[in-house]
DNA sequence: TTTTAGATTTAAGTATGCTTAAATTTAAAG
DNA sequence: CTTTAAATTTAAGCATACTTAAATCTAAAA
């Protein structure tokens, strides 16, 4: 059996929900680029399997096992991610494509053999923490959104979204990278866009890319 | 879209075609294990792409494309039997199945990265040919299967069929590796299974197993 | 409380890739 | 040359996972 959808929405559902452990509908849609029917669709074959809670109109919420099924994926897909970059040497851009389409096809085997390789990484290439092979995540730092540092702040990069490869390229380009101090020189109140210094080097970046970048304080 | 199905189809016509490049819906029916009446309705699918020549009750040939496309699929897996292999340590009777899965999620530039990392090897772990980027394939030794050598002969394995892991498990524990040199001591007449010598211990194998490897003769 | 916009579900239809059973074609045996 | 067995195709049906369009439900605005 087939089961690369169901992994995908089970992936998408664990990643977006909000803190109550909810997801709408809507919002599954979007991440995974179908139509609003076909996550109707899913969803009932979902409850039906035991992966999801849920009532038609209402809340979406995974199960205990829809959660295990769901972070098992995503442990897939950190690792193969870890193991693209550092393993075979794809760049931190290149990586999220390729593990998405590989991690529905890696036995357990296979992939404990990979993470033992890499010394049981804890966090992806973008940051994003590895469920352990108990379902365990490592424990994070916390974390603030680049833009709301404000002028003579500086923080440490320890995280940044991967949704989007050319932001990944783009801030890759002008060297911001995991572990980096980034200070912030001066915030526009034109457009919200900040002047920061990242290895001597002074750049402007929007708000939107700030928005992107996760930062522990200093 | 996907292609699995197909990228199936095509690689086991091209693995099992006869001399003349043809090959009968029984036999794709047999090795993929499904029905023959699956075959015939992918078999004019394919035939509308242009990756075969087909008609009705008529012999199955590749076209061009379809050698070239099915050739590709060849090289993805065998390229990664090698890397599951030589990189993550897997057992040459657990990389098939493992390769088969990942063949159909591997873009060209995660392929030709590993290929250069391996250092463009030409056998896989099994001893058959991986085709080039260009769709060249390296020469190959005349080799004969073992089981048609007679007393006192000794030939060097060059290949062994990758069918079943069990073999491959059997063969492995036994001694019997790529490069060795395998001695033909007595055959029997009872069963034409054949007592050999590897690394200097003596062993009793079957006519069968003897046929799946293949030994250049010296 | 009613209206209405947005979210969600249902309905109908499509493509893929299977299945079993029946029909047809081919090739080999008598 | 005819019979028959084996190979192959067609027919009908099923499951998955989509689509668009229509219907329905929910929640927020009036």
């Amino acid at each position: 059996m087939n089961n690369i959808s169901k992994e995908d929405y089970l992936s998408a559902i664990y990643k977006y929900r909000d803190k109550k452990g909810e997801i709408k509908a809507n919002l599954i849609a979007e991440k995974l680029q179908v139509s609003n029917a076909a996550v109707s669709d899913m969803l009932k074959k979902l409850s039906n399997d035991g992966h999801i809670k849920y009532e038609p109109y209402k809340g979406i919420k995974l199960t205990a096992e829809g959660e295990e099924y769901a972070k098992k994926m995503v442990r897939r897909h950190r690792i193969w991610e870890v193991f693209l970059h550092q393993v075979v040497g794809l760049k931190w851009d290149e990586v999220h494509d390729e593990a998405h389409k590989l991690e529905h096809s890696t036995s357990d085997k296979l992939l404990n053999k990979m993470e033992e390789m890499l010394d049981f990484p804890e966090f992806d290439p973008h940051g994003d923490p590895i469920p352990s092979k108990d379902g365990l995540l490592p424990k994070q730092k916390k974390t603030v959104p680049l833009s709301i540092l404000k002028e003579g702040q500086t923080g440490k990069v320890i995280r940044v979204n991967d949704f989007d490869n050319s932001f990944l390229q783009y801030i890759s380009k002008i060297g911001i990278k995991l572990n980096k101090d980034i200070t912030v020189k001066d915030v526009l109140d034109f457009d919200r866009s900040m002047l920061v210094s990242v290895e001597k080097k002074e750049i402007n970046i929007s708000n939107t890319i700030a928005a992107n970048i996760f930062v522990e304080e200093n």
